[in-house]
DNA sequence: GGGTTACTTTACGCATCGGTAGATAAGGTG
DNA sequence: CACCTTATCTACCGATGCGTAAAGTAACCC
């Protein structure tokens, strides 16, 4: 068993990531509802009235989850998408290894920001991050595609949501890491959204409607 | 102030069905848990006990939501994907028009299903319908490829992601109905998507190691 | 040692909400 | 009209959980 834990004294700003943390790791188990401000206490190893000193209101050390995690997904894609310069197709897909990457690699917080935050006052806010991410999907698309941000819209959209879909299927189902094999499945998983999406994205026209052949 | 309702008497079935609708609005509205047994007495327009009377305790009422909606949306993708000896691509495409077209008529069963059931006891039958949707999915590309389903079962996620994704930017975004202007929007939605994964999907079949397995 | 203060323990107020018991009346039947 | 069945309502209980108050304890610094 673990050992009585000796009540360190330590620096308002140390406990206050402990309590986040452990805020992260119990909202994104038990979901906004089902976690109690105990059971946040009790994964940082505090006592309650500490969680309420360096969290506050239970809603707002949720919304400094949220925040916390948000831009830290953000900060990453935006980093690998790298400088405008470069080519628009290796942008997409870096920054799509990217998004897998921060997944597979903080999957508390992407559970925290997507799965347990859509309902509630703070649907609001977690649609904001996405519409960001979003954002961003569409600023890369209509920079490659030469076509205005409003047109590419929808189709960012989709992008996201397909990237959504494919990075569920990959946490959730057992068969899935035997399926994407050896090697980063970031990489693995990028690849296979670019191959579904990318000849598709490529026809859509800059001047006209969408190449819409049967 | 309105008339008071002069409590009337109703069949079993119908009062059932009055709170069937509220609950759906109501969680609809709310979410599982920002959703009270209250809300949704005064939304059927009867006092509390009714609701428990036809609806039983309040996981009973969302679990019978959740399967209304749920079959209801299956039907009507899978009677609209036809028979299975039609041409794949023209199935694949029909379904997706359903399955817009399902979103946009019934927004309320759709926001039950997908958006506030993620967490709680109910994650599981949630994704349980996700995935039935998903295996849909697989069978028709699966079909349309000739490819075993495990193979394609990645891409339906992502089809479906997509779809979601998509129809969620219709749903919320005050500027997509402008968009898409007229017509019948889930046939703009459906011919969006299918051009933005249509041709990444059919370069799909060749490049996999397929013929390995026997 | 002495002081500062981070921290704990314990207990409680209070609001919300799921769920229920007993009273009430509506409508059919003779 | 008397009366019985039962759909329906008013009023209530108990549990849960957020948030806080009060008082004591011990760790770090000088």
């Amino acid at each position: 068993m673990t050992s009585e834990a000796p009540r360190r004294r330590l620096a308002p700003e140390v406990r206050r990531l402990q309590v986040l943390d452990a805020a992260v790791a119990v909202f994104s188990e038990e979901g906004f509802h089902g976690a109690s401000m105990d059971a946040v206490a009790v994964r940082a190893g505090v006592s309650k009235p500490l969680v309420y000193v360096h969290g506050g209101s239970k809603d707002e050390l949720f919304a400094a989850c949220l925040h916390r995690e948000a831009d830290r997904l953000l900060r990453s894609v935006q980093s690998a998408a790298g400088a405008p310069d470069e080519e628009p197709p290796a942008r997409l897909r870096r920054a799509l290894r990217a998004f897998f990457h921060a997944l597979t690699t903080r999957r508390q917080g992407w559970t925290v920001l997507w799965r347990q935050a859509s309902t509630g006052p703070f649907a609001g806010e977690v649609d904001a991050l996405r519409r960001r991410i979003v954002e961003q999907a569409a600023d890369l698309m209509a920079g490659g595609l030469g076509v205005p941000r409003t047109r590419v819209l929808p189709y960012a959209h989709t992008l996201v949501g397909a990237a959504e879909g494919l990075a569920h299927w990959w946490l959730t189902d057992p068969e899935a890491a035997a399926t994407t094999g050896p090697g980063d499945p970031a990489d693995v998983l990028a690849d296979m959204l670019v191959a579904v999406v990318g000849p598709g994205l490529a026809t859509i026209a800059p001047s006209g409607a969408v190449s819409d052949e049967r």
